[in-house]
DNA sequence: CTGAAAGCGCTAACAC
DNA sequence: GTGTTAGCGCTTTCAG
């Protein structure tokens, strides 16, 4: 038997419907034209109550559901907004992105989600796919964009926001933080608390490399230029954390402190100097960054560097909306800042 | 080739034109028909080369992006495919995600998440406005749908794959394993290791209760009735495991196996435990469940219960590439099934 | 407050 | 191989 029947008896009967009910279906029913059951959707403030009821009735005696594609060719607006990220897996930024989505809700819109990989590995094919969905609008991850992509975001002109990281002349409007200053205040920190034994476990991503730059240059700066640096590939997990402490200390690392490019690395180093009965954070204290939930609430071995991952997907998202409708007075550079949780003693 | 009348009035500034790029816009520059242009896209094969030269340049110079919104809607194929899983963050379902997408990505299409939440809060209207897109097909995870949302789905008369579980009536096609069985098999591997002092943490969400039930069930069979359990609230985190064992500590439990709904939460577990200074695996054996990658690997104290995620994604989406193309014959009880995994000593 | 007409940008079906 | 015609299902515009 066939899974999908056609549909066999047809009033309307054009040859290419699709047999699903449309609006005229439930005009029909409710005795009224398609463009009041449209408006009784869309704009019910404009219809009279009693009208209001007879279309709701019909709606729900047919089943019908609006068929947004017809619905944004025709008003060109999709109520569609993507998201691309690199990577969702383990990911720190899962949090931002269900707030970024929960707020859009709100108001109407969906969230369309493209993953570009560590590196962006097919960035230009993702963008042109979604933007072949005409979204309303787009969040980006990062401030490295390809020449390609910038221009067809440009192109695309809708609002745009590039997210987790900061820069003074945005493609439209920024949420995030810097990265550079991050690397600085770890290093300030560490050196105020007297480490001058420091290591790194880190990812090789863009915004990584530019924290780890500040941590650098910063120590540098206090004379400190012996950093042993473990790098590992992104997205991190905890495995490449044990193995990335295991290279540190194989290769003449004795205590001190580290500082790592996520909470999950900080944490493999956790096990993995757990499991050497290396004291923490006597002999070895450790850093991580930006998934306070996962590790500073939880291991108090742990101090890390908390970013408002719910803020950057709630601005991001009012920004979003905000320009939809048309403001064009708004912040364009909105910087969450972080802040350094110390969490040194059980 | 012959003009509008009406059209070539207004060269191209149609009143409710978007201004963006079309394929006429297209069609003109390379000299030929809209629908060549279209089949150039769509159907390159259908096309002589050379037309298929000159109009490429022509998307090119133009910086042509197609109108899905309109593609779809003119040919009843929007190359979407939707995915409502529970929740994305910490979450098991990301793996699967990642690979299911990235099938369907080979294959054109892209997929568009929902997120429904622990419980499903808002299923029905989240399902809805899925459907208002007019996905091909639908990626589901569980089997459990209100009877509202059965309607919607069958209604739309789209290839379905539930997933994560198993059961012998789906509602098209489902691809997953048994929660009952896991339970079983997990209580048989903790008897077989001599333990009877058991003890659980686990989520309360559906399928968690299935496998706490087969658990139970079966321990209650070797005599075994005693089991205290604490109830945490998904999605798990690892603070929860760590104040999970808290309870059963404080409530009298002493030495023996705990088993945990998740591998996250199996990790909160072995933190309490080692702050407690207890001795892993021997005054305490840990069992998680279904990530493997994040525990199992990496902690060679904890044992879990391997799933093979990336099967489930590309399993679902291969079946639902069969079945619209229109593949009638194929099995649509796909059981990937578990395996434990023994990790219990260092 | 409600409706008629005219598309949105694309593709199926059928010519040639 | 390529073009013409006629919509897909909805919303805009303008009229009443």
């Amino acid at each position: 038997m066939s899974q999908f029947p056609e549909k066999s008896a047809t009033v309307t009967g054009s040859s290419r419907s699709t047999g699903s009910i449309t609006l005229e279906d439930v005009a029909k029913l409710a005795g009224v034209s398609p463009i009041t059951v449209s408006r009784v959707i869309n704009y019910p403030e404009k219809v009279a109550q009693k009208t209001i009821d007879k279309v709701q009735q019909a709606i729900e005696r047919t089943g019908y559901v609006p068929n947004m594609l017809a619905g944004g060719l025709a008003s060109s607006r999709s109520m569609l907004v993507a998201a691309i990220v690199p990577s969702i897996e383990n990911s720190i930024f899962a949090e931002t992105i269900q707030h970024f989505s929960d707020r859009l809700w709100e108001a109407g819109y969906q969230v369309l989600l493209g993953v570009s990989g560590y590196p962006a590995i097919r960035e230009d094919a993702l963008l042109s796919a979604i933007l072949s969905r005409r979204p309303d609008a787009i969040f980006l991850t990062g401030i490295e964009h390809s020449a390609d992509s910038r221009r067809k975001l440009l192109a695309a002109k809708i609002p745009l926001v590039e997210t987790w990281d900061i820069s003074p002349s945005p493609l439209d409007i920024i949420v995030g933080f810097s990265h550079i200053k991050v690397g600085q205040a770890v290093a300030d920190y560490l050196i105020g608390k007297g480490y001058r034994n420091i290591g790194m476990v880190t990812a090789d991503d863009q915004r990584a490399a530019v924290r780890r730059h500040g941590f650098l240059s910063a120590l540098a700066r206090h004379g400190i230029t012996n950093v042993p640096v473990s790098l590992v590939q992104a997205p991190t997990n905890l495995r490449q954390g044990r193995s990335g402490l295991s290279k540190l200390l194989d290769g003449g690392f004795g205590s001190g402190a580290i500082f790592c490019s996520s909470d999950i690395l900080a944490q493999g180093v956790l096990a993995e100097a757990q499991s050497r009965k290396l004291s923490i954070p006597g002999e070895l204290a450790i850093m991580g960054f930006a998934d306070q939930k996962f590790a500073a609430h939880t291991f108090p071995t742990l101090s890390t560097v908390r970013i408002d991952r719910v803020a950057i997907g709630v601005k991001a998202a009012e920004a979003l909306l905000a320009r939809i409708q048309g403001q064009t007075d708004l912040e364009r550079v909105v910087d969450v800042g972080f802040e350094i949780i110390e969490r040194e003693t059980t």
